[in-house]
Formats: C-alpha cells, sequence, structure tokens
DNA sequence: ATGCATTAATTGCTTGTGCATTGAATGCAT
DNA sequence: ATGCATTCAATGCACAAGCAATTAATGCAT
C-alpha cells in the first residue's frame, strides 16, 4: 500500500465521517433539538436495557462507547438530566459511581429522533443512495 | 440492507476516525506542536504548490479541503501565521480575497511532521498492521 | 485500624468550533 | 454613475471538548 494510497483512504474516511456527521447534527438538533452526542448516549442507554435489568448504567460504561473524554462525558449526561431525559443515581455498592438511566421523557424523545438518525445514515451509507441523497 | 448493519457500519466508521483523529492529535502535538487541522491545511497548501505557480490560495480553496467552517478556517490561519507557518496577503485581482501562502517554516515544519502522519495513518490503515500498532 | 496508591466522577480553565453578524469589495441592473 | 443584492473574510458570542486538578470512595499493605 503506497503512500498516496493510506493518505487517500484517510480523507475519504475523514470526509465521509465530517458529511455524516453535519448532516446529523443539523436534522437532529433541527427536528429533535438533539446533539449527535446526545443521541448516542441516549441509544446506547436504550440498547442498554436489554442487558440491564434496571438500565442503570455507570457512566464509564457509557465512556466505552461513545468517544468522548471522561469529562466531556460527565457535562454531557449533566445536560442531558438537565433536560429531563435521563436520571443520576448513587450506586450502593461503589459509592464512587454513578448510575445512570433513561426517563420516561429521554425514552420518548429517543424513540422520536430514531427514525431520524435513521434516514440519515441511509442516505449517507445505503450504497445506491449516492446519487438519490437531494 | 437492514438497519442494524447500516448503524453497525456507522459506529465502525465513526469509532475508526475518533481512533485515528486521537492518535493524530497526540502525535503532531507531542513531536511538532501541530494540531491536526493545522497540519491538514499545510498539507494542502504544500500539495497545491504543484497546482498554483505561486502557492498562494485563497481561503475559500483550502476550506474545500479541510471540513472546517469559514470562521473555523479563518482563525486557524491567523493562528498558522501567528506561529510563522504561512502569510496572508491580499489579492488585487478581488481584494474582498486574501491570499495564503507558506513561508519556509512552514515547509519544514510540515515536511518534519509528515513521516510522523504517515506512520500514525499506516498503523491504523494497512491492512497487515492491525497486530503491530503497538 | 492507618496510611497510601488507585479509581470514579466532577469542576476550573483554556481552547477550538459553529452560527450569526459585520465590513469591505464586487457585479449587475437601471 | 447609483443603488442593491451577493460574496469574501473577519469577528462577537455561545458552547462543547480536553487536560489537569479536585473530591470522594475503595482496596491493599502494614
Amino acid at each position: 500500500m503506497t503512500d498516496t494510497e493510506v493518505v487517500s483512504t484517510w480523507r475519504e474516511l475523514s470526509a465521509r465521517h465530517a458529511a455524516i456527521v453535519s448532516d446529523l447534527e443539523r436534522e437532529l438538533q433541527e427536528h429533535h433539538e438533539l446533539g449527535v452526542s446526545e443521541f448516542e448516549v441516549l441509544d446506547r442507554l436504550v440498547e442498554g436495557i436489554c442487558l440491564s435489568p434496571n438500565g442503570k448504567f455507570r457512566v464509564q460504561e457509557l465512556a466505552a462507547g461513545v468517544s468522548l473524554s471522561q469529562s466531556a462525558l460527565s457535562r454531557l449526561i449533566a445536560r442531558l438530566e438537565k433536560s429531563g431525559f435521563v436520571m443520576r443515581s448513587m450506586c450502593s455498592d461503589d459509592r464512587r459511581g454513578v448510575f445512570v438511566n433513561l426517563t420516561d421523557a429521554g425514552r420518548i424523545r429517543h424513540s422520536e429522533a430514531l427514525p431520524t438518525q435513521r434516514r440519515v445514515l441511509r442516505a449517507h451509507l445505503e450504497p445506491e443512495s449516492a446519487a438519490t441523497t437531494g
């Protein structure tokens, strides 16, 4: 693999990512007042309900999913809590930890936003939709 | 293509991007005191020398390459100028426009940083290097 | 039990980014 | 030539992100 190939692969990846994030950001913000990262966290929490009986997650467990620093995630969760989409609670077995779980409002908002996200992703990632992405 | 496939493709793309940017940021910063975006702009300028005889570019021409807003690019160029890597000059034919061109220091810094960038990209994008990325 | 290193999460601070606005220059229509 | 919409780049402002320091709790060694 030549340098040129590596670089062009990287630029393609990078441009693709930027385009998708930009679209997602606009659409999610406009239709659901959610940022991309906010949606991501709600998404992980919804997914996790299947795994965790009570739907509660440690902050660090969420960090693994979204590519954010610890501090960014902490503030993001604070914003989500302020918006009423999640709740934070102490975990009894390790009192340093904090449990995060969805509220009804959070579940609802996520379910509303999900189709929007899927639509944008399809527009960019569906093989044949490259031409129809108007 | 199922929703699940689209979403997992997106997550893979996203995680890949985040990992590469993170590594690039660290390595470029540590070894060359350059941010990823800063390097990108220098890189475009160097490339462009082949195309433009005098190596001068309009700000908006650079904007096409890097995925940044116009204002972000404006400030980025200001930072690069302050660091002595580029110069801004009026363009005579359209006095709204601003020409940007590399200085010697900019060319040198870019040539020093280039191998670092290539190394990081290879580590992530070379097929066989997945295991050897220590 | 006490001290010390470690881990979880939050907070202070700085910086980079985007949106909207501004200021300047251009081009076009009248 | 004059007026007006448009374009280029810079700037005010608000906000999100990362790093480093902080606070609180845990675990381990003595």
